[in-house]
DNA sequence: AATTTACCCAACCGCAGAAAA
DNA sequence: GTTTTCTGCGGTTGGGTAAAT
């Protein structure tokens, strides 16, 4: 049955729009009322959980249209917006000649009618980075949109539930972690591969702190910026982050064996060796790679006087040398909440960085001390570490089309 | 040709956090 | 400081369509 017809209009629609005081009063009123308990069962329908907190869902307002959008409903939200910019989309509706709740506008607006966004099949650069992001960031699919310049994350999460997520559960990997379902990934992980999953986890947070940072200035950045011409409208959709701009995630050229310097808002991650340029000192929480391959998180200290002190290595100089079981135990031991979280980060990524990409062994990079029934062991996990991503770029290149020639 | 099944994707729902009142 | 509003995000749904029987 309809709220509207048990409720008064009038009362209804105060009691929708009013305040507290407002719906205490109506809600007085029914208690006395002869048909008062069944309007009050539909009262706390229409506003459900959030009956005196928070705002009341805005689709179930009644008259209002739900479900697809008519080719003359886009014209209007598409002309309004031309022309006036969407300001509050809770105001649009009314403003537009649109029977429609505003979060239904927005929807329609930023999936849709958006000019920038960019439809069809996804390419296969777009694939590996959706894979790669979505093994770094989950289901994170704004962030990941982030990355992917023109594609919505509606978008995207619609092409990893139906394309990728099934691909790489027939190729016996689990989509969530990104490991091997049969376990033969997660059962060999070595001391390598776990070292180097906890960097790389590392690596995760920055990005994942970095493009949080990105969103919240691209945020901020459109709040400033004045209601769109018509004009500029297109020229400058005003729904583009700033770092749409870029290409690929930064810590995707790491893997690709390029030398990194992430640059954060609230970290920086740089790859130290002998083609890194000098840098000046960030003022800002670092990660550093060096070329003895240890990992040394430098934390920014304001008790600290002086450019040589601007850095307190963590934990009173301490390196996460990720060679020594120590220092891995107290990297691994991190109780940043993100650590544990990202830790299912697959070590096939470890592959990625540093045996597919860097064409050298892991043991390589990460130095070796162990005895050589490990190091077997090990050679063995790093092999299937590649044979996995080997895996992942192979299956996307089986789909490639001939304007998508495969990158490896 | 008709029916069933599987798939895709636009749209909705509910929650959380930030901002405003 | 509290309440209310707005916006963004991720999970889910259901209608349309293609493929299979």
């Amino acid at each position: 049955m309809e709220n509207s017809e048990l409720i008064p209009p009038v009362m209804l629609m105060i009691y929708c729009s009013g305040s507290v005081a407002c719906r205490l009063l109506i809600l007085l009123y029914l208690s006395f009322s002869p048909s008062g308990l069944s309007c009050q069962f539909d009262l706390r329908k229409i506003t459900h959980h959030t009956a005196f907190m928070g705002r009341s869902p805005c689709c179930e307002k009644i008259g209002l249209k739900k479900g697809p959008w008519t080719p003359e409903e886009d014209q209007k939200l598409l002309a309004f917006i031309e022309e006036h910019g969407h300001g509050s989309w809770r105001a649009l509706p009314a403003k537009a000649g649109l029977q429609r709740c505003g979060k239904s506008c927005r929807l329609r607006w930023t999936n849709y009618l958006r000019p920038d966004i960019k439809r069809g099949k996804f390419s296969l650069q777009e694939e590996q980075t959706i894979i790669q992001l979505h093994a770094l960031l989950g289901n994170r699919w704004s962030a990941i949109a982030t990355h992917l310049p023109n594609r919505t994350d509606n978008e995207i999460k619609n092409y990893w539930n139906t394309h990728l997520k099934k691909r790489l559960a027939k190729m016996g990997i689990d989509p969530v972690t990104h490991k091997s379902i049969s376990g033969t990934l997660t059962g060999t992980t070595n001391n390598k591969s776990a070292k180097a999953v906890a960097s790389l986890s590392h690596m995760a947070q920055w990005e994942s702190a970095r493009l949080e940072a990105e969103a919240r200035l691209a945020r901020e950045s459109k709040i400033r910026t004045a209601t769109p011409t018509p004009t500029a409208l297109h020229a400058q959709p005003t729904n583009v982050p700033a770092s749409a701009a870029s290409p690929c995630l930064n810590v995707l050229h790491a893997w690709q064996g390029a030398k990194i310097d992430l640059e954060s808002p609230t970290s920086t991650l740089t790859f130290t060796g002998s083609n890194s340029g000098m840098l000046p000192t960030p003022r800002t929480n670092r990660l550093e790679v060096s070329e003895s391959n240890s990992v040394m998180w430098h934390q920014r200290s304001d008790e600290l006087e002086g450019e040589e002190n601007d850095w307190q290595i963590f934990s009173k100089h301490q390196v996460l040398e990720l060679d020594s079981k120590e220092r891995e135990d107290d990297f691994i031991g991190c109780e940043e909440p993100w650590f544990s979280g990202m830790a299912g980060v697959g070590s096939g990524f470890t592959g990625m960085l540093f045996d597919v990409s860097n064409e050298h062994d892991a043991s390589e990079c990460w130095g070796e001390s162990n005895n050589g029934q490990t190091e077997h062991s090990n050679q063995a996990s790093d092999e299937e570490d590649k044979n996995y991503w080997n895996g992942v770029l192979d299956m996307v290149n089986s789909e490639l089309t001939p304007q998508s020639p495969p990158l490896v």
